[in-house]
DNA sequence: TAATCGATCTTTTTT
DNA sequence: AGATCGATTA
């Protein structure tokens, strides 16, 4: 407010400002800046605070600043925290790499010998693509060699490049790589690696585009920069004109993408490789009590190879992080809940707070988050809080765009998009079976690629044509051909909202389904499922076209009726799709537009459900924290053989250690730690030991409670049970654990004495949506079940009760 | 050619 | 436990 320093520079400590208003307008504006950032030190604030000084201060351009990030999440919170501090900042370019990459050859497809309207393979497609050029190895074989060339790009390796040998010696390989090379251009579609490489390729042998990219961008920022691959590098040293200013921010310690082609010698060599570069350290902690951080800096000391800081706590003294020894996942799940539960449920009284901050009243489900190492550990806790009305939210899941019947419409789209895209087309052109088997599309597809330049979907078919097909076949082609045809044209300008034509499948005649111009139909369609004609209404833009290739060709048809049990929800599926692509608006860009948002940023999904539940609890894997902060997190499956994974060792090893840091220094006020002597994997329960993590940590700041195993720690004795350490501090009673949670009288029957309902039973209510039979008793009114639903709510019927709102759907076999 | 069954593996982490 | 592959059948 006052002097020559603005005040939204005073919430800086020295460091962050020196870092701010480092290559101001003095010479030293050329002189590269790279910001070693421990965790929590502020570097976000530090970025976003730097990208509005620029335009503020140094009367920058907006449009001349590009700040690349590596999750969709991380440019999206740094656009909206540099926009709090000048609205201008929302105008500077804020990218993860892959999408700039994506940006860049939309706009420079001809120069990469791309089809103007090219989608993005992921690594599903990558795999399925391989499948046509090596036919007959096993799809484990297909995706290690997917792998492979995904790292053989991260690493800026073409097929003929001699180097290429690191990736994987083998001949093989190398002609893998080569064939899969050249069918992706024929095809004129990109993989993920693509983005980045195709961009430096271009730059390299265009250096009057690269000038004008050097026009464009006068800054360019890397946040997480640790994690960032040769590629990027190489991609970053093309956007580096000799007037750019580049400032990168990282931290070796959170390198956690390794196993992605992720570089650390990227950070650690910046210096050498930008000469002039200037250096500076944030060191103090600003979200972490200090037992937490010495707790985290303790494993990962183990380490070599570090630059080596030292982070200081300005927190100071906190709650020690607890470490529990539990039984097995099952108790881990329901320790983690009852912790929760109770956190919220009742005020800090414990008196142990010495810092004011911690003392904040009840916790919200919010300040928790549950962290694990592979995704499929999320089930069990998501199980344990769904039994407990815990409201929760799974970050990163991608499940919903890996279901069939979405990869399916969305194959639909991609061809819409790019009428030579194999993969796509192989995918659909059968679902619903239009008599074309494997035989016939080898041979379709063989004659459209002897076939000069196929003149899109068209000449693709005209060439089918001339193949002696069975009459089945050709039939199935032309409708095909029909559809496609129509949806394009309710792209083409000038159209407006056109209707699906009617429902289609062989026995649901007439437009009693057709979609209707219902605005914004929230909700999946719901009825009774014995009705098995599939609704899918439209809304408005793209969201028309969608439904109508979904409707048209038979896909939503063919979902509903080929799962009896779950076919209404994929057909509620295939309606979420249509209604997201309701935003976007309805032409061939509108379309480029929701293609790229979904192959690129999958976590859709999870945004909504934040937004309409912000206060629930964080169920996420450890790789998808980083940047993350909590106050209270808890780190699970801490047993060898999960974390770290089985044989991990050297370097491999060491990332998992730095895995263990970015966890445990997430949290800010509590941290806990599990660890479980069983675990089920493979579907067999295994015993297992503590990870080596528990091991090396400084147990100085740990506080342990449970059984603890056998020969883990030094200092106490093997077996001791080591009751009186509950301390009463112990939020978990087993008694309670295992008491039936509704009301009593529910046994362990598996058929209702009536013979109506066995456990398991799927069940359909309309306000309820789908459920399961959970339990089954015998009272005086007769039989009793007890549903539990899909959305977690759960209910008591009498068992002859079975009217309009309420039916079985179907038997799910335990 | 489609659909179903059983045997046989597997399991990181993500743009 | 779940996916995937291969073989067998309608």
């Amino acid at each position: 407010m006052s002097g020559a320093i603005p005040n939204y520079l005073d919430v800086l400590n020295g460091e962050q400002r020196e870092a701010v208003l480092h290559g101001g307008n003095s010479e030293a504006g050329t002189h590269p800046l790279l910001i070693l950032a421990g965790a929590g030190s502020g570097k976000t604030r530090v970025i976003t605070t730097k990208i509005a000084y620029l335009i503020r201060e140094q009367g920058m351009d907006p449009r001349s600043i590009l700040a690349v990030t590596f999750t969709n999440k991380a440019a999206r919170e740094m656009a909206e925290r540099a926009r709090l501090i000048d609205p201008r900042a929302g105008d500077a370019m804020m990218r993860t790499f892959h999408s700039f990459g994506a940006w860049f050859l939309r706009r420079n497809a001809d120069l990469a010998g791309l089809s103007s309207g090219f989608v993005i393979y992921d690594d599903d497609d990558a795999v399925s693509l391989l499948g046509t050029i090596i036919p007959d190895v096993p799809r484990q074989e297909l995706k290690a060699t997917a792998a492979l060339i995904s790292r053989a790009k991260d690493y800026f390796l073409s097929p003929n490049d001699p180097e290429l040998d690191q990736i994987d010696y083998r001949p093989e390989f190398r002609k893998d790589y080569t064939r899969y090379e050249e069918r992706l251009a024929k095809i004129g579609n990109v993989d993920f690696g693509d983005l980045i490489k195709k961009p430096v390729e271009i730059l390299r042998s265009r250096p009057d585009l690269a000038r004008r990219f050097h026009e464009r961008f006068r800054v360019v920022m890397v946040d997480e920069y640790q994690d960032s691959n040769i590629a990027q590098f190489r991609l970053l040293s093309e956007l580096a004109g000799p007037e750019t200013y580049l400032c990168v921010v990282g931290d070796d310690d959170q390198s956690i993408y390794r196993f992605r082609g992720a570089e650390v010698k990227n950070i650690l060599e910046f210096p050498e490789r930008f000469s002039g570069t200037d250096i500076i350290r944030l060191e103090r902690n600003y979200r972490s009590f200090t037992p937490i951080l010495k707790l985290a800096s303790s494993v990962v000391d183990h380490n070599t190879g570090r630059l080596g800081k030292t982070l200081r706590a300005e927190r100071g003294n906190g709650k020690l992080p607890t470490l529990a020894f539990l039984p097995d996942q099952d108790e881990e799940a329901a320790f983690c809940a009852e912790l929760i539960d109770r956190s919220v449920r009742m005020p800090e009284k414990n008196g142990r707070a010495k810092d004011s901050r911690t003392r904040d009243g009840p916790a919200m489900y919010s300040d928790w988050a549950i962290l694990y190492r592979t995704n499929a550990q999320s089930l069990g806790f998501e199980t344990e809080l769904l039994r407990r009305r815990i409201p929760y939210q799974v970050v990163g899941s991608l499940k919903f765009y890996e279901r069939e019947e979405i990869k399916d419409a969305l194959a639909l789209l991609a061809l819409l998009m790019n009428p030579r895209d194999e993969v796509a087309f192989r995918r659909i052109i059968n679902k619903p079976a239009r008599g074309i088997g494997e035989k016939t599309l080898d041979a379709i597809m063989e004659a459209a690629y002897a076939a000069p330049p196929a003149s899109g979907l068209s000449g693709l078919i005209g060439t089918a044509n001339n193949l002696s097909l069975s009459a089945k076949a050709a039939a199935g082609i032309k409708a095909f051909a029909g559809f496609m045809e129509k949806a394009r044209t309710l792209l083409a300008p000038g159209t407006k909202g056109i209707k699906p034509a009617k429902a289609a499948g062989p026995e649901s005649p007439g437009p009693k389904n057709s979609a209707q111009e219902s605005p914004g139909p929230k909700n999946p369609a719901r009825g009774n499922p014995a009705d098995s004609g599939a609704a899918i209404r439209a809304g408005e833009g793209l969201s028309i076209c969608t439904a109508a290739l979904i409707v048209d060709s038979g896909l939503a048809e063919y979902h509903s009726s080929h799962d009896e049990i779950n076919g209404y929800q994929r057909i509620g599926n295939l309606q979420e799709l249509v209604n997201a692509a309701s935003l976007y608006p309805s032409s061939m860009e509108g379309l480029a537009e929701f293609m790229e948002h979904i192959e690129l940023d999958r976590s859709l999904e999870t945004d909504q459900k934040t937004e309409s539940h912000p206060n629930s609890v964080t169920l996420i894997t450890l790789h998808n924290t980083k940047g993350l902060e909590f106050k209270r997190v808890i780190l699970t499956g801490l047993e060898q053989g999960i974390f770290p994974r089985d044989d991990k060792e050297g370097d491999d090893l060491e990332e998992e250690r730095r895995l263990f840091y970015v966890g445990a220094t997430r949290a800010m006020d509590e941290l806990y730690l599990c660890s479980c002597a069983l675990r089920r994997m493979y579907g067999r329960t295994i015993p297992t030991t503590p990870s080596l993590f528990l091991r090396e940590a400084d147990q100085t700041v740990l506080r342990v409670i449970g059984d603890v195993p056998p020969g883990f720690g030094s200092g106490r004795r093997a077996g001791s049970a080591v009751g009186g350490g509950y301390g009463g501090a112990y939020p978990y009673n087993r008694s309670f654990e295992h008491a039936p949670s509704g009301g009593a009288g529910f046994g362990p029957e598996q058929v209702s004495s009536d013979g109506r309902w066995k456990r398991g039973d799927r069940v359909f209510h309309d306000d309820q949506g789908y459920g399961a039979v959970a339990d089954i008793a015998e009272e005086e009114d007769g039989p009793v079940i007890r549903v539990r639903f899909d959305n977690g709510q759960e209910t008591r019927f009498l068992s002859r009760y079975q009217g309009r709102a309420f039916t079985k759907i179907g038997t799910d076999h335990v």
